[in-house]
DNA sequence: ATCGAAACGCTACGTAGCGTAGCGTTATCC
DNA sequence: GGATAACGCTACGCTACGTAGCGTTTCGAT
């Protein structure tokens, strides 16, 4: 029978990898990205440093796995029939993630780290950023369907004007990231600063 | 005299620093920020690392320094009368600085280090964030004024859509980072990217 | 029931970079 | 001609990284 024996797990088994996970969500909530260290996953862990490794060869790639595990169950496309309803959800979401959950410590993390490394700079754009951009494209381009968003708008740069402003806040810490925020940029962002004509 | 004679310089002198300096700046260009180590500076620059920590007391603060020299001198409100001229020029000087000079990595550092150390985040928000919005804040409230801003708009967020954008595309590197997008951008923010009613 | 493969555990390294202590040396200033 | 401040040098102790080598456990298939 495939039971777990006191410190023994299953050989082909999730224990060690749900072990490891576990611990470096908590480490990383108590002491930061730069509290987070492969040695200390693997003591707090009880697993041995070398079976971390063969799971993530590095720590971003750890950090990945904690992120994805966050955002990928809880941001979804709401298609709510109106461009302001839907970005809002989107927005505030991540707002959500990136405040109340260790996604954002992950992804602050991430972010630095793939300045660093190529190939997680790469397994960044494809995994994360792509995923999340997808989504607000399907947002604005059915919203230029329906005519509520000007057609010969700049899709990407709407998504950077958003995404840009809350990973801003984010690192910066200078001014609170929280549904008002959220709630007020995608109004500015539809209407723009400028007086109409 | 205070003439420097072979490898010796005066005991007060600024020699060490402006060769450390320059060994960072060098490093940063070549290996980028993960190159920049305390060890390789004072290696490369031929001053004892003992001196170098004299100066600075970690490598946040040599970023700092970096990026101060190059953005202090280069980046002014330029007061053309037209907040659409302003903007482009700000955007633009700091695209410019972010991609054709150290203080792109520079930034990516001091932002990666500022989440871990307190110390640097007040440090960097105080020296670098508050300098460069207040920038574009007075631009802004000027542009209030001559009506061409309306007035209920919220700076703050404004701000944060032209440098979060910018710093996104800098963090990310999806797209490019140059002077259409920082044209784009200007004229998106204040005309916003909904149909007018 | 046994055997092979895969996964895990453990110890022990070598390396890099950090940051500091201790102490001697040099130059400037009064 | 001190006193002071700045610099140089060596030598540490520490943390973390990432890997090698080797033994152990578990599962699945025959």
């Amino acid at each position: 029978m495939a039971i777990a024996i006191r410190t023994r797990k299953s050989a082909s088994g999730e224990a060690p990898r749900e072990r490891l996970l576990a611990a470096a969500g908590a480490i990383l909530a108590r002491d930061g990205y730069n509290g987070l260290t492969m040695e200390r996953v693997a003591a707090e862990s009880g697993v041995a440093k070398t079976t971390l490794y063969r799971h993530w060869p590095a720590k971003a790639a750890l950090c990945m796995d904690l992120y994805l595990a966050q955002a990928a169950r809880e941001l979804h496309d709401p298609d709510t029939g109106r461009v302001a309803d839907d970005l809002r959800y989107v927005v505030n979401t991540v707002v959500r993630l990136q405040t109340r959950t260790i996604a954002g410590p992950a992804l602050v993390g991430l972010i630095a780290e793939a300045q660093i490394d190529p190939s997680t700079r790469r397994a960044f754009l494809a995994e994360f950023a792509q995923r999340r951009r997808g989504i607000t494209r399907a947002i604005l381009e059915r919203a230029i369907d329906r005519g509520e968003v000007r057609r010969d708008v700049d899709v990407d740069l709407v998504i950077d004007l958003l995404g840009g402003a809350t990973t801003f806040r984010l690192l910066q810490g200078h001014a609170p990231l929280n549904a008002r925020f959220a709630d007020a940029l995608v109004a500015l962002v539809l209407s723009g600063a400028g007086k109409r004509k």
